[in-house]
DNA sequence: TCCTTGTTATATACATATTATAACAAAGCC
DNA sequence: GGCTTTGTTATAATATGTATATAACAAGGA
């Protein structure tokens, strides 16, 4: 059983927070290369939102590189790596994110410490 | 005069975009603590969208702490700092950003390293 | 007095997000 | 072979978000 927390007073859309959150299931290793995701209809029922939600995650999921879609087996942990693009795309991200912390006088130190302490919630 | 760069085809909306870029541009020291940003109408007529789209913008950054609203003066920018409330919604937006990072074979020095990279930009 | 300021309100158009049904071929199961 | 479940696609309806167009108001500057 997948566990997922959807929060219905977010601003995030659905779809997105789904996103999101299996793509920190991967990266905690909750979810590992050559696992299955429920089945569309599946993760909708058990949730409780439309299975056209679901598939939207699931489509971005798939042309991102994160999931592959075996006919047989649903949609499948498989991570298609290229780092380039990763990297660039990362980095535009982190600029808005490391603005604001600067703005608001967060010092480089602390961000690399928050890093941190990202990673050490990892164990 | 103020140096905004509006892209009519990103996917972002434009005041996200214009919110981005007044931050941005803040932490990069091209807008300072006191000075006035232009007013909704102006703004809005030298990109060429419309004064509730530079109104929306400001409204947020006012909400967010990043500038103060003064009768005679206009958008000013005055920064209101919350650290600890400021790390809390950095934490979450860079755990999102790390585990995509994670999945595609980004080391944790990679990011730090791009971080790094960031600063040094500043310069 | 006149103009500009921020602010608020209303209306419209368009895009996106979400849900509801429905249908199809491919694969697994009995 | 029949049945179910799979991913996928299509269409429609609704709700929400984004952007624009006008308009009006009080407060402050020239």
């Amino acid at each position: 059983m997948i566990q997922i927390e959807i929060d219905f007073n977010s601003d995030d859309a659905l779809y997105l927070q789904l996103y999101n959150q299996i793509i920190m299931g991967i990266a905690a290793d909750r979810f590992r290369e050559g696992d299955s995701l429920p089945s569309v209809r599946q993760l909708a029922d058990s949730i409780g939102i439309n299975m056209h939600t679901v598939n939207k995650a699931y489509t971005i999921l798939k042309q991102e590189g994160y999931v592959r879609v075996d006919r047989r087996r649903g949609a499948v942990i498989a991570i298609d790596v290229d780092k380039m693009q990763t990297l660039a795309e990362l980095k535009k991200q982190l600029q808005v994110i490391l603005a604001k912390g600067s703005c608001k006088n967060i010092s480089k130190d602390e961000i690399h410490q928050l890093i941190e302490e990202i990673y050490e919630d990892y164990s």
